[in-house]
RNA sequence: GACCCCAUCGUCUAGUCUGGCCUAGGACAUCAGAUUUUCAUUCUGACGACACGGGUUCGAAUCCCGUUGGGGUCGCCA
């Protein structure tokens, strides 16, 4: 165990954002790494924006997204005792001043502030760029720098791993450190994560927090994956890797220190190289409760059923959304028909006609598995001397709607002899 | 506007600290070919970057300065 101490504090005023989620993830890894302790706490002064909804969600996704901690929660508001002493004591000395009922902290005229920040290097801040600070407000209640750094100090962080967004904030928070006569920490700011134009990640980009991503069908450790990969790179390049692997080779000074932007194709690639690692009986939980979600009825889903669809598309999907719009043919018997698909395989005369002679060859198939179906299709193809794929494709569009997807006579197998030939029989026509 | 951060393919990046092995490597995306009943996969290939201008040096993606561009912060919000 190493004493390295790192924290994530989140204000619960909305959903976990996936910045945020990042910030959580590379002081998660740091703290694993070393063997030190990750502290939770919850920002929460804000009585007016803060909701118990939020805060249970967030603690929700970072559990969902394998990050767990060995502190807390804390929550601020229940250590606003513990502010008001400080700021007397800044107050005796002379190094603060009251406005009102305010306490405003002196903030001394032209000295340099040297930031020793374990991402960017050294940074140099003048104080005459910082006016004075207010430490505790008309209202009583401590401001956010001033309790930041009480909070850090009580609760012994070490190293405070955060966004760039912070950055400004540091030379202030270290002149409260040393007025106070606390150790300053060490800092390590990341750079900030971007929109895919380079725009602030903001709710006109989509997704922008972590529960829309766990909704849309993204697995956990996909998501966790790519967002490491966003400003850090394992040293063997090996992109797809967990958590746990992660873990052995990360450091904070590895971090890059440029601006990141979301790339959803990129997660998608990921999300789609894990599922295709699991096996077709771990996803079916979720892609259940998907379904569930988009209003199917757990009662009419027969589970054997559904494992032996993902079976068939486990190759072919990203996320549990892209699943669904792939398989609903299997589900539903008002399937979309895809207008693409339909004018290719099943607007000719002669297409008809296949499929109306493939129909009626299939029933006199007794078993309906995809090797009789398939024999079946070849027996027909050879005996007209129409190829193979004149019956094929118009089947595959009749039975799924669909110009693509899975072998098709596998589909054919899954749906049954019924369904499938009452589609082929109502497409014939 | 002031202060701070940053600048390698469209995107994520390797290389930058410790200058030569870089005619700049990988991944995603895109495009083309092969395989496949279709789609996807897989394989092969193509496209594609050191922002610009000055230095320093025998030699610069790498060091220095400037310009341009992007971002952040300037709340009794957090």
């Amino acid at each position: 165990m190493s004493n390295v101490r790192v924290r994530f504090a989140p204000s619960p005023t909305g959903f976990l954002h996936l910045g945020s989620a990042r910030t959580a993830l590379f002081n998660w890894l740091y703290a694993r790494r070393v063997g030190g302790t990750f502290v939770l706490r919850i920002e929460d002064t804000d009585n007016q924006r803060s909701k118990k909804e939020f805060l249970d969600e967030i603690l929700k996704d970072l559990k969902w997204m394998g990050l767990d901690w060995d502190e807390g929660p804390f929550f601020q508001s229940e250590r606003s005792s513990l502010y008001m002493p400080h700021a007397e004591k800044l107050l005796e000395k002379g190094l603060a001043y009251k406005d009102g009922e305010a306490i405003i902290f002196k903030v001394a005229d032209d000295q340099i502030i040297e930031v020793e920040d374990l991402i960017h290097g050294k940074i140099i801040f003048n104080t005459k760029e910082i006016k004075d600070q207010v430490l505790i407000k008309s209202d009583g209640s401590p401001a956010y720098n001033f309790c930041c750094v009480i909070d850090d100090n009580d609760m012994g962080i070490t190293h405070i791993v955060r966004g760039d967004d912070h950055l400004s904030n540091t030379p202030k928070q270290i002149l409260f450190y040393k007025a106070l006569g606390f150790n300053v920490p060490k800092f390590a700011h990341m750079p900030l994560m971007m929109g895919k134009d380079g725009t602030k990640l903001s709710k006109r980009h989509g997704g922008v927090a972590v529960f829309e991503y766990k909704q849309e069908g993204f697995l956990p450790e996909a998501l966790a994956n790519y967002l490491m990969l966003l400003g850090w790179m394992p040293k063997d390049g090996k992109e797809i890797l967990a958590l746990d692997e992660a873990v052995k080779q990360f450091d904070i000074s590895d971090i890059n220190n440029v601006q990141a932007k979301f790339d959803v194709d990129k997660l998608k690639w990921i999300n789609g190289e894990y599922i295709r690692q699991k096996k077709a009986e771990e996803l079916r939980a979720p892609i259940m409760q998907k379904m569930e979600e988009e209003g199917y009825r757990k009662e009419n889903i027969d589970k054997e059923y559904l494992l032996r669809i993902i079976e068939l598309y486990k190759e072919r999907f990203r996320t549990f959304s892209e699943f669904l719009t792939l398989t609903t043919c299997f589900f539903k018997d008002d399937y979309v028909m895809d207008e693409k698909a339909f004018q290719k395989n099943l607007s000719k005369e002669e297409s008809k006609k296949c499929l109306a002679e493939f129909a009626k060859a299939l029933k006199e198939v007794k078993e309906f598995t995809s090797k009789n179906i398939e024999e079946c299709c070849r027996e027909l193809s050879e005996r007209t001397e129409i190829k193979a794929a004149q019956f094929i494709h118009p089947t595959r569009t009749a039975v799924s709607g669909m110009l693509g997807g899975a072998g098709l006579f596998e589909m054919m197998e899954v749906l049954g002899k019924d369904k499938v030939i009452a589609r082929m029989e109502k497409w014939s026509i």
